[in-house]
DNA sequence: AAATAAAATTGGTAGAACCAGTGTACCATT
DNA sequence: AATGGTACACTGGTTCTACCAATTTTATTT
């Protein structure tokens, strides 16, 4: 949530910048020491079940005060990496079983060095997740929606233009897509993955850079799609589009695609 | 996150006890603070780009330090709500357009009101999400996932026992479903959506009670399609399960299905 | 009028004190 | 021996006050 203040200031301060301002880290120390509490936990420095320091003990030992180590804790709960209970402990969670997604959002948001595995996971998501959220707009999508989705689709910026790098324009589009499916919880969904994908978008769209064709005639025609209610050739689309961008990622880390069939028992009932 | 808690205490000092005990509500004084920015906030009473009052001064309308005011607010930034900044202000966001995942937890945490559009969209994305990560378990789940799968559904304990009724049997079947798709966000998804529905939870397992199979037949099937590698037919008894229970809570809320068909331009390209 | 500097405002952090649950050990009662 | 009561130490929850740091506003200077 952070990125897009940043990026409202950069707009401002340099309306006619050529490039895109990262956006600059206003550590909030409370961050800082988050992302300490969840490197210990994520190395496996300490276990599931395990009881922290006291808060007391804690905050000196990160050099903090409890005020700023108790606002990390709030997340780190959030997050679903640790458990408060007053009178007793902090106990710290098993989260390659109970993290949600504000954990993935976190770790993105701050540059953590994921899993490639867990890389390749979110990707699958998104593709997943825009496909569906593209049928639904299909399934539902009145005039008014097009009429916004059509006015969306065409200010996209030029292909390799920074403004598209920063995937600011994407995520409107699919905003506008999600609002049109009628959905609030879709709505919802595209914004966690915005904060999930933030760091990771200039990679998407450099690899769209190939593409014979240019990411606005792509939506355009998805645009299209969507009027003539076709769900399966919207989705189709979209589908198509990430798929690339998937086999890409992919060289970079084990296909676990192929898993299977080394392991699976053979005529299954 | 702390039902979770709640049900292990509950499960300890009443081990043969036949009621389910709701875990005792141990409300942390920001979470109360919240739950008013957020009813603020989603009642329309301040709009979205306001600047809402000072640090100081909100903690003293609410009645509260700041010091616990600010553990409130960390968490209305994460939901999207708010954007804070410092030297400057609180500023409010479009809750409608900017809420992510986190709000839907966290207003259905505690039990707010939800549009009735929003509850129908949180099902069907269940649904949706549910028969995704199923395809993807079908693919991918290797002789030990299906082993552990198997294990997980034959101890479902009886239709109408508390223990279903809680969800945490159903959340720890779906989980390992999760884990044998073996996507890690997938997990985390289901993580998030497990607070989503924590409170719903009971609603639907008294959908299942008028079904001719028992929930753990059911989910044995499930299992077999599963291990047979076939997603079509696994997602398939998902998507059966859950729609009945889609239907009966569409009746309490109108078909956004149907909008399409008035406002829509006929023979669109 | 523009540039600059000072002041006011606002969020961020610190530190200490006290309130409120938990768990444990010990004691009294049954 | 089992149960319930009590006291105490420990831990998170909350409050207060003071001060630091970023931003905006205002006043001042050029």
């Amino acid at each position: 949530m952070r990125s897009n203040e940043s990026i409202l200031i950069s707009e401002r301060s340099n309306p006619s910048a050529a490039f895109a301002f990262r956006p600059v880290p206003k550590n909030r120390i409370s961050e800082d020491a988050l992302a300490q509490l969840v490197d210990m936990i994520v190395s496996g420095e300490v276990k599931p079940g395990e009881r922290l320091p006291g808060e007391r003990e804690l905050a000196q030992s990160l050099s903090i005060t409890r005020t700023s180590l108790r606002e990390a804790l709030r997340r780190l709960e959030n997050m679903g990496l640790a458990s408060v209970r007053q009178g007793d402990g902090i106990y710290v969670r098993d989260f390659r079983r109970e993290a949600n997604l504000d954990f993935i959002n976190f770790q993105a948001g701050r540059g953590a060095a994921l899993e490639p595995q867990l890389l390749l996971g979110m990707d699958e998501a998104r593709r997943l997740m825009s496909a569906m959220v593209v049928s639904l707009a299909a399934r539902r999508a009145d005039a008014s929606d097009i009429e916004e989705l059509r006015r969306v689709a065409g200010e996209c910026p030029p292909d390799g233009s920074p403004e598209l790098l920063s995937g600011k324009w994407d995520y409107d589009f699919y905003l506008t897509i999600a609002l049109a499916s009628m959905n609030g919880a879709f709505v919802c969904l595209i914004n966690t993955m915005k904060g999930m994908f933030a760091t990771f978008r200039p990679m998407y769209s450099l690899l769209d850079e190939g593409r014979r064709e240019s990411i606005k005639d792509l939506n355009l025609r998805l645009v299209d799609a969507i009027e003539s209610g076709d769900e399966r050739a919207a989705s189709a689309i979209v589908e198509e589009r990430m798929r690339q961008d998937m086999e890409d990622l992919a060289k970079r880390a084990q296909s676990p695609e192929k898993r299977k069939s080394k392991t699976r028992k053979a005529g299954a009932k």
